[in-house]
DNA sequence: AGTAATACCTGTAGTAACTACAGGTGCAAG
DNA sequence: CTTGCACCTGTAGTTACTACAGGTATTACT
């Protein structure tokens, strides 16, 4: 039973409230992204409130589309403590021009698919423009 | 030299012709996305005008964002020579419901990065509400 | 003929961010 | 005391390449 919910929570715990997979914590812990929490006697792991909260952190960029390393880097400038408002915000904005040209590069090519598309009469005809325009338009 | 431009070709002529880089090249025959081309009495792969073709399907299909498997499917369809023009068109809508799919993740980011960054006054101060929502807002 | 430069060869390991086992232990309830 | 679930480690697989290392083929030039 979990008595102290904020202080000695196991990893399925920690899995659920955050939303990452058990196999994911251990692997950001493989990774250095995630601190090595304490054992129990038996050896299971055993989090704090802080860890989680660094997991939902770590889980919320995710969703954001950073990438680890950007992670590492957020994380590495607040937890220095010496971070600004500002290198802050050049991180995210350095992420969110990637984003936006990953944006405009799925646009393109969406426009071009449905161009394709429309050639296409869906019909039980052998010939298919699509393919055509696959294999031909060099 | 190269004399028959289309029927004894060098992998890297392939390459600089397709747009498809060597090593590309030789793990699409690994994995059998391409066939084994002839070889030269050395050893060195020889490729005909068909399959610097079947390549280029591929490189043009690979920049549409389908997958190697979804390539795959669409070869088999029309090397199959039973292909319909509606079977090609479903692969393709689906494809691009995939595609459309990842646009609205990728827009809805956009605009959670955005209104983020909007937030924050880019100061040498050491707080910064972009690092306050990814902690805190659970 | 000899040699140097370039292009090619195989096979393996590394990339990102997980996911999926296999085979074994911890722990709480009945 | 045993059943069953949650946990453990370690390794391999995923996608679509990319990057070597160490060796051979071919061509050009002297």
């Amino acid at each position: 039973m979990e008595n102290d919910n904020t202080s000695r929570l196991l990893i399925g715990s920690v899995s659920s409230r955050s939303g990452v997979p058990i196999e994911t914590i251990r692997y950001y812990e493989r990774m250095g992204i995630m601190p090595d929490p304490d054992r129990s006697e038996g050896g299971q792991r055993l989090y704090n409130s802080g860890q989680l909260r660094r997991l939902s952190f770590i889980k919320r960029c995710r969703d954001l589309g950073f990438s680890l390393k950007e992670i590492r880097d957020l994380l590495a400038l607040v937890e220095g403590g010496q971070h600004t408002c500002g290198e802050v915000f050049d991180l995210t904005m350095e992420h969110l021009n990637n984003v936006r040209t990953k944006l405009a590069d799925l646009i393109k090519l969406e426009k071009a698919l449905v161009r394709m598309s429309g050639q296409c009469s869906r019909g039980q005809v052998p010939d298919c423009p699509i393919v055509d325009i696959l294999f031909d338009e060099i």
